[in-house]
DNA sequence: ACCCAGGCGGGCG
DNA sequence: CGCCCGCATGGG
């Protein structure tokens, strides 16, 4: 059992990070509930919220430790971070007041760099609900059967699998053109680059190293920083976002993406990928601009 | 029918 | 560099 302040399991595991598009999210009785599946097992977590904090429960089948449990799901829902002091930095404006108030425990998760890859790379120029069709027959299709306590799971598509995959057969899950870019991708990290390679390297490097990747942009590489390493220095940016800072912070005139970047960077500083999840996720609810 | 979606690569000026 | 285009698919 955890328990902490400003965490909503429902807002973390819904706004368009990795878990939205490969996990199972209910509400029981009052109680939040989320399963999700790694490479060592299959884990649920039970929130419940009373006043301004949140008893976290969490379960698991597979090759866990108890320590091991429990250090997964802290790292992965950013537990740790400190929001206190988040929210301080982001609230110098009515618009991001708004926003914290409208998302109080909206949290940045870490996930594995190649899940939130593939994630991301499946989701340029679509939507969140037919992105999590598409990861979820791409698992259904090219996952591995393992056994978890005496379970059947597909665990997700390996690198491996989706690199020496017909280009028809990844295209029969409904990726559409992104077919090529997936195979590419799976290519790269099973020869050349190694995911694993990036958590050392600063932001900026890492980027660079992202962007040499065919299928890979500006937008899905600060996304696979975000979420796949948790570097918050990272602001992904996608048709939501543009609007909302455009229309927030520059009186609706159209602005470059490196426009956009520069001002970010200068106003939130280290944190901007909190910042830029706040303004997806809020600009989203109220449809700003649009 | 039409518009849009957590964009990217390629081709052009 | 910046700009514009096509790209597959499905939901509102």
């Amino acid at each position: 059992m955890i328990s902490v302040r400003n965490f909503s399991l429902g807002l973390t595991s819904l706004s368009g990070q990795p878990l939205n598009f490969c996990s199972d999210y209910r509400v029981e009785c009052r109680c939040e509930v989320l399963t999700y599946t790694t490479a060592i097992g299959v884990v649920t977590v039970r929130a419940l919220r009373s006043g301004g904090s949140s008893r976290i429960s969490y379960s698991y089948e597979g090759k866990y430790t108890e320590s091991g449990i429990r250090h997964e799901v802290i790292r992965r829902f950013g537990l740790r971070d400190d929001m206190e002091r988040i929210y301080a930095v982001l609230n110098t404006d009515r618009y991001m007041d708004a926003a914290i108030g409208n998302l109080n425990g909206l949290r940045i998760t870490e996930n594995d760099p190649w899940e939130t890859t593939l994630c991301f790379v499946v989701s340029q120029f679509n939507n969140i609900k037919r992105i999590r069709r598409i990861i979820g027959r791409l698992t259904e299709r090219f996952g591995e059967e393992v056994e978890l306590a005496g379970r059947a799971v597909k665990s997700f598509p390996s690198p491996e699998t989706l690199a020496s995959a017909e280009l028809s057969e990844i295209r029969k899950c409904g990726t559409g053109f992104r077919d090529r870019y997936i195979k590419k991708v799976a290519q790269a990290c099973t020869s050349g680059v190694d995911l694993a390679d990036l958590a050392d390297m600063d932001y900026h490097t890492a980027k660079e190293r992202l962007l040499g990747l065919y299928g890979i942009g500006d937008k899905v590489a600060d996304c696979i920083l975000l979420f796949g390493y948790k570097k918050l220095e990272a602001f992904p940016v996608d048709v939501w976002v543009k609007r909302a800072v455009e229309t927030v912070y520059f009186n609706g005139r159209k602005k470059s993406i490196g426009e956009i970047h520069a001002f970010a960077e200068r106003r939130w500083e280290g944190l901007s990928g909190y910042a830029n999840q706040y303004l997806f996720c809020n600009g989203r609810m109220n449809k700003i601009g649009a």
